[in-house]
DNA sequence: CGTTATTTTGAGCTGTTTCAAGCGCCGTGG
DNA sequence: CCACGGCGCTTGAAACAGCTCAAAATAACG
């Protein structure tokens, strides 16, 4: 059922309010998070460091880079990092939480264009035109670090590793949107649940957490439009996995049973 | 209009030269046919110019980047420019012809993932990883600038437009990306079709060539690959569109003849 | 604890695919 | 020169995957 932007809204501002008021940390994957305003973590010192921007620097470089980002935000489950025609400042890095982002075309259509954990840069979109043309927002209670942009290439004209990583990190996106077009493009229904679910798995597993249990921060609507699907048809094709052992289903919690099958069903051998 | 008439003329001479040169062999598992006199046109004096690195560069800064593209190579219909698995070395502007992109699965599905034409960059998937992640293959008698990376990289650590510039060339890749998502998670064949032929026209339009009179490189069999469908249901579209007088099939010469009512279609108001 | 959103499941429908046949064009060889 | 075979394209009919509509079950939440 769609609902209107300021239904939306208004529907956000309430839970911003009640989450700053209550602040109680729900989270599995939330960092610890010292209370106030602006954390001060530098990124020398970010346990995300080697997801994030595992650049081999060295101690000066990294101190340099330290400058670069020194504003975090936060935002309740929701919230949008930005919207489609905002003005394009700085990329941003997800400390904790996740986000989705979601393209719109004039005649109401949308498409979830991805979903991105801790460790991602999001933004990348909007490089092109200085104007975002995509829109992001938070699954769950979420914390990014601000990088502007122009510090960045700033940075990354002084210290080449930097630069390169930063090329590559863009490259890498255009690499996982061609994935997701041959996903798209030529996998039915149940391939390309299962092939989401491996992806969800692999980088679970890529920040310490289990391989096998999942918990969907998102809803069977976002997965669909993920996947090019019917919210019935992802609903469809999770009760078949479980009926034949594949995974066990319980709402957002997935335990995947059998992850050779899941491959193979997908075709990657 | 960017490209004026003389430019044009110019263009199509030389593609009409080259493509005589280049009369050769049809075989589709070719290394470049260049061997021999790379054409010596800098990009400071390339016709493309505006379209492939349009970048406000001072005297000094375009004499340096007549550097960066020294090598230029021929390809003929057919030939790989890489192939998956190919070391990365240097990104590719096409001066003529066109390429296809096409990404592949384990268990030989295939999916074009994009025509390229003059003027357009191609390679950036690679970066990612220095290995290339989907493959190549010029669809017409074409020809390449070879943009070695690394000196790309250093130009631009010095050049900070151009660095810009490479960095918006990479989100657009990026934005186009989401864009082919948008089409393939959410539009029916028809929606799909009319949305392809648009943009071939709006990028006929940008090269100075004709927006309504469209001279397909592709067969059935890769549009439909692009577009998630059979090329069955290609053919069929094509023919229902001609049937509702939205255009004029001849093979692969297309003439739209409805513009405004094919927007409509695809939803773009 | 009641209300609302999300998810599951069923039944019938539709758009796309599959399978099959035929046409037109072009290069090859008789 | 024409006949031939190959390839790309079109078209039809039937099958099928995924969609739509509808309703019930379950989970989330104030």
């Amino acid at each position: 059922m769609p609902v209107s932007r300021w239904q939306v809204l208004i529907y956000v501002k309430m839970r911003a309010l009640f989450n700053a008021a209550t602040r109680s940390n729900l989270n599995a994957n939330m960092v610890p998070s010292s209370a106030n305003a602006s954390l001060k973590i530098a990124c020398s010192s970010c346990n995300l460091r080697e997801i994030c921007l595992p650049v081999d620097l060295s101690v000066s470089e990294m101190t340099r880079l330290d400058e670069l980002s020194t504003n975090k935000h936060r935002f309740a489950s929701g919230d949008y990092l930005y919207r489609i025609g905002d003005q394009f400042k700085s990329l941003h890095a997800i400390r904790s939480g996740s986000f989705k982002t979601r393209v719109l075309q004039e005649d109401g259509r949308e498409q979830v264009t991805g979903f991105l954990m801790a460790g991602e840069i999001i933004g990348l979109d909007a490089i092109s035109t200085d104007l975002h043309t995509c829109e992001a927002v938070a699954m769950e209670n979420s914390e990014v670090c601000e990088l502007p942009f122009a510090k960045l290439e700033e940075l990354s004209r002084e210290i080449p590793s930097l630069q390169r990583h930063l090329h590559k990190i863009m490259s890498r996106e255009i690499v996982r949107d061609q994935g997701i077009m041959l996903l798209l493009g030529s996998m039915r229904a149940e391939e390309r649940l299962a092939a989401f679910l491996l992806n969800l798995s692999q980088r679970n597993a890529a920040h310490g957490l289990s391989a096998t249990q999942l918990k969907l921060r998102m809803s069977r609507l976002e997965i669909g439009s993920y996947l090019g699907l019917k919210l019935e048809t992802v609903s469809r094709a999770f009760s078949h996995f479980q009926d034949d052992g594949l995974l066990v289903v319980k709402a957002r919690a997935i335990e995947l049973l059998d992850l050779p099958r899941l491959r193979t069903l997908v075709g990657k051998s």
